[in-house]
DNA sequence: TGACAATTGATTGTTAACAATCAACAATAT
DNA sequence: ATATTGTTGATTGTTAACAATCAATTGTCA
């Protein structure tokens, strides 16, 4: 989608692997994260696995006290999720206009790809999958803004308002509504029409 | 006021230096910061040192590029710092909502000191000074909500806007009045009357 | 038995050495 | 002269060993 770094740190590719593990819930709330543990897991040393926890723990996924480690932090309290749902909104549209004139078939062919996937999930009503391309959809409009400031932001909140997720799709009574959700905000994009883009995201995020 | 951590972190205190210095403008932009220049600099190791800047790294405070180390990066262009004001401004109203019914006489006393060295920066004209104070009210304002959440997503966001303290400052043709409005604001939350108070930190933001 | 202190094992914090990468400069060929 | 290719020094990335800290358990004494 965005940039492809060539290459990249090893902490930054653990960063991935364990954000998605937390957010799919492969990793629960509450499970701890050992660093020698998570070193031989994935084949490293301690330094590069010290990098990904404090960047999580900045994103708001994981916790850590000093001298005892760390783990996976609960989703912020339901009123600070409140108030931060509507930012997260506020940034995700932000996003789009930023990139709305600069589309290519690129774009709409990974977005795609994406909701494929959903559909998948969606149908095998797999919620862990489901949250994930879920996450994958908004995390690549975010990131198309090209936006440094605007990722890091809108990445800290995710974080913290992630169980809205869940929630928001377990308030489907059909599974495939969430897919079809956001097919019409695809759809919106591809039609070129903005302000109806717009107006699906917001209804969909708050 | 805050939490009094007894020990802390080689890192952590590495971070608040370096912040300082940059915020306050001893450390200026574009300024690199070079790993074994700091390491020797706080007689430290390099992994220390690596934490602090991945830190700030994160609150936007300074860029990385991989294999070519960190500089201190300019502030958010001002499409996104008009974005990010706002988002601010909620989220500070947020914490003195959340603060407010619990407020002792220590808080005033920690706002009177920052006030007192504020007055003394303006009336000197100390533009360095006066950020520092500036900032060191807003953040203890955040601080007090004593959520983690609100803190760290406020501090990503006011680093990004940090030229919006000095080029606010320097809209002001007398001095003083920076610190008369803080002092707007102390003695709102002072009388009790949460909503003027809130008005005064809307108005000063906004 | 119950409270308290010492010990031990596990885990994180810190350091220093080694490897990989990059940027600037020099050497060479066209 | 210019472009290209090595070469070198500086800087970051990674690793493994060592130090400090914490939690649980064991042992001791009242």
């Amino acid at each position: 989608m965005s940039e492809l770094k060539l290459v990249r740190g090893l902490g930054e590719q653990i960063v991935e692997r364990l954000r998605d593990d937390i957010f799919s819930g492969r990793i629960r709330e509450g499970d701890r994260l050992r660093e020698t543990e998570l070193a031989t897991r994935f084949e490293v040393s301690r330094g590069p696995i010290r990098e990904a926890i404090q960047q999580l723990t900045w994103e708001g996924i994981v916790e850590t006290d000093r001298n005892k480690g760390a783990l996976v932090s609960s989703p912020a309290p339901n009123e600070i999720t409140e108030l931060l749902i509507p930012i997260r909104c506020t940034l995700e549209i932000y996003a789009v206009r930023l990139f709305f004139d600069q589309l290519t078939a690129q774009n709409f062919q990974t977005w795609d790809q994406i909701l494929n996937k959903m559909k998948v999930a969606c149908d095998d009503s797999d919620t862990m999958s489901t949250a994930e391309h879920d996450l994958a959809f908004h995390r690549s409009l975010v990131n198309l803004s090209n936006s440094k400031d605007l990722i890091a932001i809108w990445t800290s909140i995710v974080a913290r308002v992630r169980n809205h997720f869940r929630e928001s799709h377990s308030r489907y009574k059909d599974f495939a509504d969430i897919h079809k959700e956001h097919l019409t905000v695809v759809e919106a994009l591809r039609s070129g029409d903005l302000n109806k883009a717009l107006a699906a995201i917001e209804k969909h995020i708050c």
